[in-house]
DNA sequence: CGGTACATGTAATCTGTTACATGATTCA
DNA sequence: TGAATCATGTAACAGATTACATGTACCG
């Protein structure tokens, strides 16, 4: 039950409406955790159930009606049981990884195509991370708490692209060399 | 359907058994792509339905009678159209970064705690790749590409716990700092 | 006598993806 | 007129987790 947590997370700081979650929760969490909106709308009907949140009916004029949802008192201590229990890591599971075990079977080329684009892709979200830092994270030891957590996941995510970006030269550089003989 | 790809990779370079490939299907391939064995027999089912991989039955004294598996002509070229085909980048989903999202709600001692046990983990397992390039795969230039792909992974993975164990070691510098204030 | 290794499964449930479905308003 | 934004859903299927279930042989 963890997108369940995600979700209950993002309504933490304000009532959102489905629509709203399903565009990324909140601009950085859904970084981290996202969800298609079919299956935020199902466990918003799971969470009502459950009573951890409490749906308000918007009428609107205009546009359609809405549905704002917000965390209940139960739903608030739920979720800071969850926060205080065990996190278990789970393993990565990229494609890429069980595909370079296919080398040498396959045309080496085929899988150099596809680390380059893995490269693009994490060359553009390292620069999206850091245009973020840069707007509301300098200093990171004069933020509040909240915004500290908020700090330390973008960090994570810093480093987890720097790091696929040395992968990637790395794997480059060998590949290349390789096919050259 | 990527399991099922992890399952007759590990077949591409030997028969196995569900037992086998449910400790780890290969030694390095279950950093990457790990399953329990019920999930296993379950798609090694699906896959014998669809003719990508061949049972032999095989008779045991002494032991339970095993199923050895073997990837089919068809499954080869299942592997290999996959493989070539579009890898898509899915978000990581760690249940610690939604968790620092609640930081200033909950007790920020709490979080600490379980980053210092990410900490030790990230150390061990680090340590256990670098054992294992140590082993086999000192100059990358010399392998030849099948296991080049292998190495790449590992290192994959080596950066990655590095990259992790730094974020630690940041995140619990900003962590105690602000407690002690 | 108890634990570990070997060996294979079913069933229930939960999570996630893909496809299908609708409908108004605003902007170019 | 057609695309984008706002807004919410159902249904089918695929993938993953947890619980339940069985049985031999070997080592200490």
């Amino acid at each position: 039950m963890s997108l369940s947590h995600a979700i209950m997370t993002a309504l933490m700081d304000r009532q959102l409406t489905g629509y709203d979650l399903a565009k990324q929760f909140d601009v950085s969490l859904g970084f981290f955790w996202s969800a298609s909106h079919q299956q935020i709308y199902q466990q918003l009907k799971t969470l009502t159930a459950a009573s951890y949140v409490a749906v308000t009916e918007v009428a609107q004029s205009g546009k359609p009606d809405k549905r704002l949802y917000e965390l209940t008192e139960s739903g608030r201590s739920e979720l800071i049981d969850w926060v205080a229990g065990e996190t278990k890591r789970k393993p990565a599971r990229d494609d890429l990884f069980v595909k370079l075990y296919n080398m040498g079977v396959v045309d080496g080329a085929l899988l150099l195509k596809q680390i380059l684009e893995r490269q693009t892709e994490h060359q553009q979200r390292l620069a999206l991370y850091q245009r973020i830092r840069e707007r509301g994270y300098q200093q990171p030891g004069k933020l509040d708490q909240h915004q500290q957590g908020r700090f330390l996941a973008l960090l994570a995510g810093i480093y987890q692209e720097r790091a696929a970006l040395q992968w990637c030269d790395e794997a480059i550089l060998l590949m290349q060399s390789s096919a050259d003989n």
